[in-house]
DNA sequence: TCTGGGGTCCTAGGACCC
DNA sequence: TCTGGGGTCCTAGGACCC
């Protein structure tokens, strides 16, 4: 049975550039929070040698040298457009599994071998009218080989014209193919990995379909030989159900600037768990312990380096904001320390499972609990409608000394009514 | 001066139990 | 002198992904 992988180009800067034709044809690269590292680039910017991930303080000559325009990310706006994609392309299959916030798999079982190319053809022109984002799309029998087909989409590989169907190729054509392609781009193969495999002298993707599975299941794990087996064309990746509750909620940042006192630490702390606690509750979800951590900055070599990091457990299972702060700060107040430069910090939600589910205990007051439910549930229908972080909690602190520094971010065009485009405005 | 954030899965090893 | 073994559960760490 066929997979699809549909694949967003260079998303985030599809993203800007949908709104901003005028960068259309430019070296157009996103920045990662605190306009860290570059984390899209446009073909152009690809081209003038910008690498993924690269930080962009190193980059910067380059870019004035070859006029390379910089956003901020805004993840606002590039969510809201995937809600988008991803909605259109639902109605062309039965099954879809949305994979990250670019791509997507759809299940094409049934559908007319002969015609996948111009159907997937229809999805890339709806996209592109409708969302006006730039799609391409890969099709094979299993879901590692769909991505790999997308790769060469991309690449045009065969006269691809964003659309790439290796049902359409024979053996002769796939061994060839793959031959020409490094291991290393194989999904689940990276950069370890890849380096093991080149020192067991496999080097392309042909190699590592024609190495002995038994071999590869032993030198590395289950997880490479299902690879292996993918790449002969046996499923053994499923479709993954929608919607599935996450297993971790973590959110932490990196600080606009040093921190150096325990008090804005707490604010961090307390904001960040406030975030999460709204992803919790948005999963209809509990969680039963929480991990607090703080580091200084790595890069620093010089400077003295401390990472803390704690995992408190909470007395029972919850989603009320003010329990899993008040655990969080008293893990923080274990781990600190005074005399370091913090750069970041962050909590991780452990022990998620659903609200419904949960053994109540002897000693739960459910009283208590019903209330706590109704007050947040107040909270997050007031956030949602008067916009984030209307009515937060006083932990979360006003002054925000640890926010970051976001210098070059372009307009919420589609989430906030006083962001929306004017028709006629001068751009 | 300036170096992201949020996830998943697997494995090894320790704790604990009988 | 000689000090079990197997199962389960949990956690930390490592690998990967976008």
């Amino acid at each position: 049975m066929p997979f699809a992988l549909i694949d967003c180009n260079n998303f985030y800067v599809s993203c800007e550039r949908a709104f901003q034709p005028k960068l259309e044809g430019k070296p157009v690269v996103v920045l990662s929070n605190n306009d860290g590292c570059v984390v899209s680039r446009s073909n152009e910017a690809k081209a003038l040698g910008l690498q993924m991930g690269e930080p962009w303080f190193k980059m910067e000559k380059l870019a004035k040298q070859h006029g390379i325009i910089a956003f901020s990310s805004n993840y606002t706006l590039y969510g809201d457009l995937s809600a988008r994609v991803m909605s259109i392309l639902s109605t062309f299959a039965p099954r879809q599994e949305v994979y990250s916030i670019d791509e997507c798999f759809l299940d094409l079982s049934g559908f007319d071998p002969a015609s996948l190319t111009s159907y997937c053809q229809k999805m890339r022109q709806t996209i592109q009218r409708n969302v006006g984002l730039p799609v391409c799309v890969g099709i094979a029998e299993t879901k590692t080989l769909a991505k790999l087909a997308n790769h060469c989409a991309k690449k045009g590989f065969f006269g691809a014209n964003g659309v790439c169907d290796f049902g359409l190729l024979d053996d002769t054509q796939r061994s060839a193919l793959f031959s020409s392609i490094s291991a290393g781009e194989i999904w689940g193969v990276g950069r370890r990995i890849s380096e093991k495999l080149l020192t067991m002298k496999i080097k392309t993707i042909e190699d590592l379909r024609t190495a002995n599975l038994e071999r590869m299941r032993s030198q590395f794990s289950v997880v490479m030989a299902r690879t292996v087996q993918e790449l002969n064309g046996v499923s053994c990746l499923e479709l993954e159900k929608v919607g599935k509750a996450r297993q971790q909620i973590v959110v932490s940042r990196s600080f606009g600037s040093m921190i150096t006192e325990l008090d804005d630490l707490s604010e961090s702390i307390a904001y960040f768990t406030t975030r999460a606690a709204e992803k919790l509750r948005g999963d209809g979800s509990v969680a039963a312990s929480i991990a607090v951590f703080i580091y200084t900055n790595p890069f620093k070599e010089d400077a003295p380096q401390y990472n803390g990091s704690i995992t408190v457990a909470l007395s029972h299972p919850s989603d009320d904001t003010r329990e899993l702060i008040k655990a969080a700060l008293s893990g923080l107040r274990e781990i600190y320390r005074s005399g370091f430069h913090y750069k970041k910090s962050g909590i991780q939600l452990m022990g998620l499972q659903g609200k419904g589910t949960i053994q109540p205990t002897l000693f739960d007051d459910t009283e208590k609990q019903s209330k706590s439910t109704t007050v947040m549930r107040t909270m997050d229908a007031i956030n949602r409608k008067m916009g984030k972080g209307s009515v937060t909690l006083a932990a979360s602190g006003i002054q925000q000394r640890w926010a970051m520094h976001r210098g070059r971010h372009s307009r919420n065009f589609t989430t906030d009514w006083g962001e929306l485009m004017v028709v006629g405005e001068d751009k």
